[in-house]
DNA sequence: TTGACATATTCCGTTATGGGCATGTATTGT
DNA sequence: ACAATACATGCCCATAACGGAATATGTCAA
């Protein structure tokens, strides 16, 4: 198996530098593609297929207005991921606290290999 | 180019759903290589191959004992995407806001082409 | 209808993934 | 020294991404 497809998900979709880029943009408001291409410096045809991708994530929506498309960001769709990252909070919150505990193991580990201990799996 | 590299940064290590599990995992206490096999159902070269992308992008530290290595979540290395996505928090709280003016933008754009109008960009 | 404009799609080449399997390396126990 | 254990790495393959250039689709204007 390959790497999963970008459209798979949000997380794949939002791997994509340039494709934060645009929600980045697209989330204060809506932009035809031509102010995209324009605001970002990216081709026009590589804009339309990040977009295709965000859009079959459900990170855009599209509006058409005569020749012209609107894309907006689609917030909702990025909540998982803020969530799934939000799991990992309180455990940077004690960072300070990790980093003395890890001190700490390779202190003893020291110590272990000092008196020539043996390990018990 | 192709696309970037799974080591390139915490966006595209994460992308792969198997490192999240596995980071999942990691960041209660730290795992020995054999237990995230076995706790994952993963194969171990596998598990290997994820946990050296995970090392090279920050998200997992590691401790050796003898001949096990123990690995641990860096939770720190997730912060950045935790902040990014928060840029989008108050605009999904505003989602049902959002939702109204969409509907009204359909309604005008409806009357719009009625009245067979042009744009003006 | 024809042509200009706004987007979307296709084709191509290069690159790298992730799984499976085999093998390499380091550490421990006898 | 040797076998066993615990991980890491290498190799192959099918898959697909991304960029660039060309082209297709769709809409409006004269």
């Amino acid at each position: 198996m390959a790497r999963a497809a970008t459209t798979s998900d949000a997380f794949n979709a939002v791997a994509e530098p340039r494709r934060r880029e645009i929600l980045t943009l697209l989330v204060v408001r809506e932009h035809a593609v031509s102010e995209i291409v324009a605001a970002l410096r990216i081709d026009q045809p590589s804009v339309s297929k990040h977009l295709r991708v965000l859009r079959d994530t459900g990170l855009v929506r599209m509006r058409c207005q005569g020749r012209q498309k609107f894309y907006q960001t689609n917030a909702e769709a990025i909540r998982p991921m803020h969530e799934w990252t939000a799991t990992f909070e309180r455990y940077w919150s004690h960072q300070l606290l990790r980093v003395k505990e890890r001190a700490e193991a390779r202190a003893k580990q020291i110590s272990e290999k000092d008196s020539s201990h043996k390990e018990k799996p």
